[in-house]
DNA sequence: TAAGTTAGTAAGTAAGTACTTACAACATTA
DNA sequence: TAATGTTGTAAGTACTTACTTACTAACTTA
């Protein structure tokens, strides 16, 4: 195999993970599996993390910076809510159709209750999801527009199956979802809780 | 260890294997690590299920059984839609804080596109859940109450992130969340979706 | 260009995996 | 009560797991 930095190799090993999760499911990524498909030895896995836990950690924090980090772009973009909340919703469903691993490697990980470190990340992921929902939301009361007898949490709270429900969807049917019509549809649903 | 019946051993080892994904991850779901929970030797699992595939396999069926029938009981009641989406809400959280660790075993389980009679039931257990909201939708604009202009399978599917939320935050929270409460305020903001 | 650092490999390691075998103790029935 | 079937165990199987070791080849810099 040709020689890549330490810095390509990661960003490889991290995309075989998901891809792994996504196309042979969660057993499959064994530190074995993950060089074949890479096309390395399994010694070089291990020269570029320390251990396996280690590449979960980095793809969860690499969550962390991306997905959470563009959604908390568009949260704090100065626009109005009701165009910020569909923008929120479509990324947030492109973004899970991309990294189609994703959501079952955080659920299988919250599962996993012994590593504190990793469930902590896991909550950070979830937890400040929930709080754009519930600011976008009482912005959008603050401006007018929307219902204020609705519970922002409770709102936070059915947002989030939205992209989960995708996801579960999307492997179980593969090609056959469209996530911009997909999310089209549930932004309406979504006016119509918080609507007057 | 004492004798008993397989049909009893059966159902220990299904619910041991519940327990343990909920108590320590679904890495942990090894039969060593089962036949020490149960309290019986390794090749006792062994009398009681041919397989390790075959105890995820009858869980599968419990669902399909247990919650998917008493689920359709209630569709299936001659009663006003709207108590009837309130009953049916409620009894799926409970199955699912009654039985912690499913919605993480079928997650992993639709990973693992490999195993299609997995997949399958799977495959079937969402699908009738989600025929049944339809149904309930429909049934509810037919009578009058609800909004003729909704679609009922875009409410489905809001609605089965529901519980899958209920059952992330339950394993995350722990304790420090109530079923009745939780679908209570979920089962209002599906009325607001509904209304007309 | 010599020396040091980095990225790769092949072939191990100990521990864990699902599952089997050979046999013993108990329960049911002929 | 003898024969038969059922449920249990301890100790094994072959294979996989995450990770290591010893060594080589290739870049980088003095």
């Amino acid at each position: 195999m040709s020689r890549e930095t330490t810095d390509i190799r990661q960003e490889q090993i991290k995309k075989a993970v998901l891809d792994i999760i996504a196309d042979e499911g969660l057993q499959n990524i064994s530190t074995r599996n993950l060089a074949k498909r890479i096309g390395l030895s399994e010694g070089a896995i291990f020269r570029h993390f320390p251990t396996k836990r280690d590449i979960i950690k980095g793809i969860m924090e690499d969550v962390v910076n991306d997905l959470v980090g563009s959604l908390r772009n568009i949260v704090l973009t100065p626009e109005k809510s009701e165009s910020k909340l569909f923008k929120y919703l479509c990324h947030n469903v492109k973004y899970l159709k991309e990294n189609r691993g994703i959501t079952m490697l955080l659920f299988s990980e919250a599962a996993h209750l012994g590593d504190n470190e990793l469930k902590e990340k896991l909550n950070q992921i979830l937890y400040e999801q929930k709080q754009f929902i519930i600011k976008m939301v009482k912005d959008g009361i603050s401006e007018g527009v929307w219902d204020k007898s609705v519970n922002a949490e409770d709102v936070a709270i059915i947002y989030m199956g939205i992209p989960i429900t995708f996801n579960i969807e999307f492997i179980l049917n593969k090609n056959g979802l469209n996530a911009e019509n997909f999310c089209k549809r549930m932004y309406l649903l979504m006016l119509k809780i918080l609507q007057k």
